[in-house]
RNA sequence: GUGAGUGUAGCUCAAUUGGUUAGAGUACCUGACUGUGGCUCAGGAUGUUGUGGGUUCAAUUCCCAUCACUCACCCCA
């Protein structure tokens, strides 16, 4: 293989035919999901001001300290392309004072300079919903409901929903202490990044997978112990309601989430056959994210649901199916400028039309037609145009007949039906 | 950022213990079929063996470096 000039960037990808369609299909599958649920599209910058992502996500979380890309402009800004969805949302619904509360979602790509792997991409497609200013238990439960059902309309059966709930501003800092003292007494077993986390974020301890961690932590005082009472009845609403809405979920008390502003309900979407990256989505409440922005007082609840892996638990697309593609053949070349005109015709009639004008032979002309997985080809050739006639032929079936000028979009209009 | 594995034709892969013109399938092109794709048959074209160095009479094969990809750690989508 002789050394191509240009490659794309590590961590990238690209999406030629059909790959790209399947992904716009799904992206299609998610934006009229959301709509049915009452979410309309939110479009943000792919960059903001570094600052939005570091105080949103937290000045320590792994993102905000080693997964950014972030670069100064010519005049020095400081700015990122952007990791996550939701700091951009809460930062841009505040900036146009869109009224509360609001359903917004959202597709596209997201950036996290990590080393790539299965499922795992330096540039990535999500998509995410966020409901603002809704505190109700049952509209966490119709968020986790709705992540469920977008992977369940893209076939994928082997998708587990695990909940948890973290705890709210009253409950938090009691059972930060238990957790801390718990660990401390703990220290000698624990991995040198979950002794880092004691002092930072005791909680990420819980999603140590080193063994030793694992065990230490095993009789730790877990978040729903220390729920408030208000917490506790919350959680058992939303609980209550996925079961209410036959949705099977497990609770996982090590279920913490790696970013800071989430609060009460956490979740994530588990998939079987993804490998080492088996998280398909995940989200949670974030009720102080907005006030935190600048704005008022705002309960609120989201997710974030990957694309690429989402593409890649979901079975692979069915067999090769013909395109809805109309193939106009031509003869010689006095038959060109009728053939111009039929394909205009049908393109205004709303068939898609294509000419290989640089075959000179017919049978060349059919490959490429084949080649494209046209549905059907026109023939225009001298005996045709005396007659009247198109020739239309089939190009699953190998059946062809004559149809008269003023029939053709009919006729092709019914080989797509088919 | 750390570790392991893999780089041979457009694609998927071969090539004995290092041994001289690096093969096969598929795709591609041509013809059988000068108005017809897919099937069949016959023929044809294709590689700086990722790149750079080293060992050797001889390297696709062994060694080093480098790059790329893959998987895992980490992190999460």
């Amino acid at each position: 293989m002789s050394e191509l000039k240009q490659t794309r960037p590590k961590g990238t990808q690209d999406f030629v035919p059909p790959d790209s369609e399947r992904r716009r299909q799904a992206e299609a599958t998610f934006r009229h999901l959301a709509e049915t649920y009452g979410y309309r599209e939110i479009i943000t910058p792919t960059f903001e001001h570094t600052a939005v992502f570091v105080k949103s996500s937290g000045e320590t979380s792994d993102i905000v300290t080693k997964e950014m890309y972030s670069f100064k402009d010519r005049a020095e800004r400081d700015l990122t392309l952007r990791p996550e969805g939701t700091p951009g949302v809460v930062r841009a619904v505040l900036e146009n004072q869109a009224r509360m509360p609001c359903r917004l979602y959202y597709v596209g790509p997201y950036f996290r300079y990590s080393r790539p792997q299965k499922g795992r991409y330096r540039e990535f497609g999500q998509v995410g919903v966020e409901a603002l200013g809704e505190a109700s238990p049952l509209t966490d439960a119709e968020v986790i409901f709705l992540g469920d059902a977008f992977f369940r309309s893209l076939g994928i059966h082997d998708c587990t929903t695990q909940v948890n709930s973290i705890g709210c501003r009253e409950c938090r800092p009691g059972h930060r202490d238990a957790l801390r003292n718990y660990l401390l007494e703990r220290k000698e077993q624990l991995c040198g990044d979950c002794r880092l986390r004691i002092d930072r974020n005791p909680l990420r301890v819980f999603d140590c997978k080193v063994e030793a961690c694992r065990q230490a932590v095993e009789g730790a005082p877990t978040p729903r112990q220390h729920l408030c009472e208000a917490c506790k009845r919350h959680f058992e609403q939303v609980l209550a309601d996925l079961t209410q809405r036959s949705l099977p979920y497990e609770v996982n008390d090590r279920l913490v989430r790696g970013l800071d502003y989430y609060n009460r309900t956490t979740f994530e979407y588990i998939s079987a056959s993804l490998g080492a990256q088996d998280s398909l989505g995940g989200g949670g409440r974030y009720d102080y994210l907005v006030e935190e922005f600048g704005g008022p007082d705002t309960p609120a609840i989201g997710f974030a649901l990957g694309l690429d892996r989402a593409l890649l638990a979901a079975p692979p697309a069915a067999g090769p199916a013909r395109r809805h593609l109309a193939f106009v053949v031509w003869l010689t070349e006095s038959e060109l400028g009728e053939t111009e005109k039929l394909a205009a015709k049908l393109r205004a009639d709303g068939i898609p039309a294509q000419v290989d004008y640089d075959a000179r032979r017919v049978k060349a002309q059919f490959k490429s037609a084949d080649a494209a997985q046209a549905a059907c080809c026109i023939i225009i050739g001298p005996d045709e145009l005396a007659k009247g006639v198109y020739s239309l032929k089939d190009l699953v079936s190998g059946e062809q007949h004559e149809v008269p000028f003023d029939a053709i979009t009919a006729a092709v209009r019914k080989r797509f039906r088919d």
